[in-house]
DNA sequence: ACCGTAATTCTAGAATTATCGAAATATAAG
DNA sequence: CTTATATTTCGATAATTCTAGAATTACGGT
């Protein structure tokens, strides 16, 4: 994965209102929830919510499945998790005398 | 830790210069480097290194000792692990027939 | 074909963020 | 006290993001 594509998800979640709609959706677990249904847990427009959901769809954290007139959505956790991996293996990489990256197995120095 | 505080913290590292910032820092491990070491190795003006530093530093994802003119930068692993905890627990919660969260010990749904 | 509900797109203004040169500050050495 | 090096702050501009009302599209029912 890419820096780019792993800044870019951060910074889709960075921001208060599209953490709060990707926590609701993980709370909400395999059923999902439509549009409707994170806007009345949210009191925002129609037009900013789906402004924001925008962002979570173009980056993978959320999928959209349609059911009659409802977007059904739901949060991507694997996506989320290989986003938050990125680190895991670098730490102290670079720091003199550290194992090679392949056998650097710390959880953190 | 607040949703905003882990919206800001996201925020910081959604950006792909802080993020290249924070990830030398990682791999620099306990040593640290100076604001000059993360220059070198970036190819950015001082003002705008200063500028995203600043805003690591603000979130508590980066500390800095002073030694002598130097300022060694250090990236707290800590911090951001217990950010990206923060969906840990919450998998599922509101899932009909979910288990209470306390015991909802999943990794994901 | 028409209506109602669900959701998105369009548009625009306000607010925030990014970039970087120039000037300022901090610390140590001579 | 002056000089040199390291880093930050200031100030200005460009670019992006946020917010939300109005208009539009999508779908299913009658």
């Amino acid at each position: 994965m890419s820096m780019e594509q792993v800044a870019t998800r951060l910074s889709a979640l960075g921001n208060v209102t599209r953490l709060e709609i990707y926590r609701i959706l993980v709370r909400a677990g395999r059923p999902g929830l439509p549009v409707a249904g994170i806007q009345s847990r949210l009191s925002i427009p129609g037009s900013t919510l789906s402004h924001h959901l925008r962002k979570l769809l173009d980056v993978e954290l959320v999928t959209q499945v349609r059911e009659g007139t409802s977007l059904i959505c739901h949060a991507d956790y694997s996506v989320m998790e290989s986003t938050f991996d990125l680190f895991a293996k670098q730490c102290c990489a670079d720091e003199q005398g550290a194992q090679s990256t392949t056998t650097n197995n710390n959880t953190c120095c």
